[in-house]
DNA sequence: ACTATAACGGAGGCACCCCTCCGGTATCAA
DNA sequence: TTGATACCGGAGGGGTGCCTCCGTTATAGT
């Protein structure tokens, strides 16, 4: 389904290089870069990055001139991919298609801080990311509504802050992660 | 109630000084910190206390030679007061005690960052600041549990985190905050 | 008033980060 | 093979933060 989606897209034109050599350096940094945002949030070192990469500091620049450039090539897809997820998950009977993209959803932001960050600070260029979220999370979340399993009164940004305020902070471990945001999903359940 | 208390302490042994102008420093740098952790989080630059102290760097690394010591001197005392209102909710109903308790420590949590980040920190000395926490909430939530109006398959290990993860992040204003907090709880309180 | 000394404050060494600039190098088309 | 050039890497200047050290100053007891 939806292989030729007209989603509103995220397009970053951020382009691959020619040279080979080029390109070799341009997808050692992003994966290091990917690595070094998961690891450190989206303030870890550039220098770091390039590091990682075994690449000069001035081919991170060249490559991606601000930060931003090389956080969106790095998240912008990840996004993607949730957005996909949520499509994917539409076939399932309303509650469980939520709460089926909410635990991908989880799984994201626990290892990717970034994405949780661009749901919690005010950027130009995270707004794009969180409102391709919101998008693709207002269909499943409306459909719960619609089959009054969830409360009227709750709108996708109460849900989507609700589930990331609760991934983003430290739990003891997984279990108690998921047993504490199945509480707090049983308040979203209609009664 | 509880004026002679017993609860454990949190004992902080930095002496106030004894010359005058020394303790006018040690005051001026306590006011200056209480506010720079409020406003930047625990990784507030100890440069930047000194100077809204007034007071050179190093008079603030005398009287506290490491982070740690402000942090503690600073924010000790406003736990001793959350734990405080613990013990004053327990003339109120088990439901309400509970529930007026937390609306406090959301409301330190929301402007003293350092606070929730003490809840979300891997330190020996915010362990203690935690205990203590937990330790005034949990008569609290017991009472609760016993009185059947929360379910009994939850900890206030859970229940604090939640609502610190609900407290840690952006909302768009104060009242989506508290109705998403007030969902949550819905799904703490047994049915 | 005078002095012993507690306390001051900021210069300075070290570390890290950001970003620019440019001499040198690898690539690729001819 | 070779030359034009796209691309490299890191030195270096500017900034911030941490913490120590020590010459200078203010305080308090006599």
């Amino acid at each position: 389904m939806a292989t030729e989606t007209t989603r509103p897209v995220l397009r970053v034109d951020i382009k691959r290089p020619q040279r080979a050599d080029a390109r070799r350096n341009f997808d050692a940094l992003l994966s290091a870069a990917r690595e070094a945002f998961a690891e450190k949030g989206v303030d870890a070192s550039l220098e770091d990055i390039a590091r990682r990469a075994g690449v000069g500091i001035g081919t991170l620049y060249r490559n991606f001139p601000t930060r931003q450039d090389l956080l969106s090539a790095v998240y912008f897809g990840e996004i993607e991919e949730l957005c996909l997820a949520a499509e994917e998950a539409a076939d399932l009977p309303p509650w469980e298609a939520l709460t089926t993209w909410l635990r991908r959803f989880v799984a994201y932001v626990a290892t990717k801080r970034a994405i949780w960050e661009s749901l919690n600070r005010e950027s130009d260029s995270f707004q794009e990311a969180r409102e391709a979220m919101y998008a693709a999370g207002t269909p499943l979340f409306e459909r719960v509504q619609a089959a009054g399993e969830a409360r009227a009164d709750m709108s996708i940004d109460d849900l989507l802050r609700m589930v990331s305020g609760l991934t983003g902070c430290n739990f003891v471990d997984e279990e108690q992660r998921d047993r504490v945001l199945q509480i707090a999903l049983d308040g979203v359940r209609a009664r």
